[in-house]
DNA sequence: ACTTAACCCAGTAAGTTAGTCAACTATTAC
DNA sequence: GTAATAGTTGACTAACTTACTGGGTTAAGT
């Protein structure tokens, strides 16, 4: 099992995702900015995840991105799956061939924790994440922050062209 | 969460003491045979397992290591946790502090993660693995398949003495 | 045209893993 | 005592992954 920044980046920002595109996309530099993650990497993972066919991409001015249908039928293993993490435990990815044509001593235990994992994050959707009151109350917090920097952003620009 | 092939040769090698150490210690080399295991990366992985009171070492001839109490009380999540892998999947460490001072939108989710996976590997000891047929059954295959290749390896030092 | 923002690719510093090599110490057997 | 055994310690390394940067291209809106 490997579970990273990779895999949580992906969860945050398209919990993120699911907060803010209920109108209209969501850009990346938006939710680079929320969530303090580089926009170049956030570029990376999102290519997988449009295509694991979990968000879809607009282009052009007014574009973003949207989640690919209901936040009720998106788990939490679908988006780590999508970024690449292994949730799998095993050395030999199922095979049971750690000793040449044999399994090793410990293969059903990594096997059965990797299921066990598994079936946990597989329950657990964007949906009932975004239910949360901690959830909601994070993400206020976060979009009152992101304004303030936004603000600061403009009037460093307009300091920059008047001079 | 980070479970790779440290805390899987910990675990094996810990098994594979309790299944042979009741008469006598069990030398780093026979594991390393047993278990296909770089003996030198054993000896790195048995000096943590010794600091953290699980296995203790006996030297000279008729040596090796023996467990430090009953497989009964020495849980896989103990053995995991001694030789350094995470088994928390937050950033913060449970400091709740992603974002500066403020927790990120995704910590209560790896906090209740790890939890779980923490518990499930708290309640499997290496007794209950041993119990189990399947470790049964490979742990004999791998000592004939030990005994075969010591023949072997005595046999080429007999040939050798004999030149 | 010009701006916006997705899309794409190449590269890279830092860190980790899994492993080797070499030297040293304690214990037993002869 | 001396030789063999086996644990103990530390430094060092190739390969790999992660997280991140930068530069450029393409599509869409105004
Ligand atoms: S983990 Fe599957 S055979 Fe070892
Ligand atoms: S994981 Fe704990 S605050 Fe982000």
């Amino acid at each position: 099992m490997r579970l990273t920044s990779k895999g949580r980046y992906a969860v945050t920002a398209m919990l993120d995702l699911a907060f803010h595109s209920q109108l209209k996309p969501v850009t990346l530099i938006d939710i680079a900015a929320r969530q303090t993650i580089s926009l170049s990497y956030l570029e990376q993972l999102f290519a997988r995840l449009r295509r694991a066919n979990l968000v879809k991409g607009v282009r052009g001015p007014g574009g973003g991105y949207s989640l690919c249908g209901d936040a009720h039928n998106i788990s939490i293993a679908e988006i780590v799956a999508a970024v690449g993490e292994r949730i799998d435990s095993t050395k030999c990815g199922g095979e049971a061939n750690c000793q040449k044509t044999h399994e090793c001593l410990t293969h059903d235990l990594w096997m059965d924790l990797g299921d066990h994992v598994k079936s946990y994050l597989e329950k657990i959707t964007l949906a009932d994440l975004l239910a949360k009151n901690r959830v909601q109350e994070v993400a206020e917090r976060q979009d009152q922050h992101a304004q303030q920097t936004i603000e600061i952003h403009n009037h460093a620009d307009l300091m920059h062209t008047l001079q």
